[in-house]
DNA sequence: CGGAAATTTGAGACGAATCAATAGCTGTGG
DNA sequence: CCACAGCTATTGATTCGTCTCAAATTTCCG
């Protein structure tokens, strides 16, 4: 008896990530499996979530991606971060939580519904631990923005992504698939998109950098996240 | 028998600002009066918490201000939040967590240790909502460096510390004591001190602000939060 | 093939940084 | 009580990075 084909190519991205971030027990796997099974597809553009209402139940992305955001009374807009194939949104520790940010999809996406945690403990652990990845993300965020040059800013958006990415599998080798256009990484930068443009053309003539295709490739990743004091994001000792 | 004198002034701004965030059943206040009662002193400028290392056991800052910071290899520093009195530091639920930033002192402060969650439920809740009300400064901090002019940041971080300082009991109206430098504001901001000096200036010009002897006053609130798209912040329906 | 979206280019304006100097304040020791 | 050192705040002149506005070009997609 052979598994099903589709396993040959590989986990989905959501059971990478999350055995990833900590080990899972077969009962978890097969709970989460279960529930990518039943995953359900959301066209791009769509307001995953809105800011201010309660959220209804937690969701996983499993394929694309989507954004927080924030958009200010005049109509500046803000993406406080990108959310990746198996990322949560509104997974939450309190009752009935508030959005504290809209989630809006950036591609085409597929979302499911991941299994409660309180059912499933080995996931529960990894809930938290992937709640406490992102707020490290978070934090590199505003130190991106306050102090961060916008060549800078690109640079290390880029090597967030090839790491965020890559836990999940979504990389080959120092290449992966950028879905979004420039405004939408302006909007994430705090830049224009006429000036991302621009940086983006001196990081290519560099020889940092190549994005053809939707595919972005790091030619020296290693000095780049040197130069930038970046250290791979590790919220657990326990690893 | 009456409660000790010193109560008559009011709680403890720990008390006060978790007992906010959602109610505290007596045994949970006790516990929580008990940890305040054996605060330590810490001088201004120490590290509580060293960013990669791992965090002993989470803290609670009982009076003073300090600051969650990440320095670039050439010095630059960011300060990605204040931390003020009744705010946790280091409180997660992962197993053996690690730093993601350094927390500093700004200026002298007490601290003590919170009981734990595990054994007081209405506790666990008040610190989850804590991380989650964390959380949403966060995004509002993004969208501040992100999206801002430098008067809009100025104005909007100190509406945002005017909102926190009230949870904690620690306003005065529409004053209260801002115990930092132009300088720690600049690197909080993404400004530097002299740009910040002079939107300083303009801000009282305008009369929106005045700052002496340590002490804010925010002018005109209501409007200042229209304009920069401000809501209090909220993450759980059930208060 | 046509039209919309995305990228690219250019010129000029503006906001914030930089560099440098001065003034005010606070605590300290002679 | 004054002199001094060391911050902190303030001011000025200039430079630099990014934005703005506008147009052209390329790419994508139906």
């Amino acid at each position: 008896m052979t598994r099903p084909a589709v396993r040959i190519v590989g986990d989905s991205a959501p059971l990478r990530r999350l055995s990833a971030l900590t080990r899972l027990d077969p009962t978890a796997r097969d709970a989460l499996a279960a529930a990518i099974a039943e995953q359900r597809a959301i066209s791009a553009q769509r307001e995953l979530i809105r800011e201010g209402a309660e959220i209804a139940r937690p969701m996983l992305l499993v394929q694309g991606w989507a954004a927080r955001a924030r958009i200010l009374p005049d109509g500046r807009r803000q993406f406080m971060s990108f959310v990746l194939p198996g990322d949560l949104i509104g997974e939450c520790r309190q009752p009935r939580p508030i959005a504290s940010s809209s989630v809006v999809t950036l591609t085409d996406t597929t979302i499911c519904t991941p299994p409660p945690g309180a059912h499933f403990p080995t996931l529960a652990e990894a809930y938290a631990i992937s709640g406490a990845v992102e707020e490290a993300y978070l934090l590199a965020h505003i130190t991106r923005l306050g102090r961060m040059s916008a060549q800078e800013r690109i640079a290390d958006l880029f090597l967030e992504l090839r790491e965020r990415l890559d836990l999940a599998g979504l990389t080959n080798g120092d290449t992966y698939a950028l879905p979004v256009t420039q405004e939408t990484l302006a909007d994430a930068l705090g830049l224009t998109s006429v000036h991302v443009n621009r940086m983006l053309q001196e990081l290519r003539r560099q020889g940092d950098l190549r994005w053809q295709q939707g595919q972005v490739q790091l030619l020296h990743s290693d000095r780049l996240a040197d130069r930038l004091g970046r250290m791979p994001v590790k919220v657990s000792a326990a690893d």
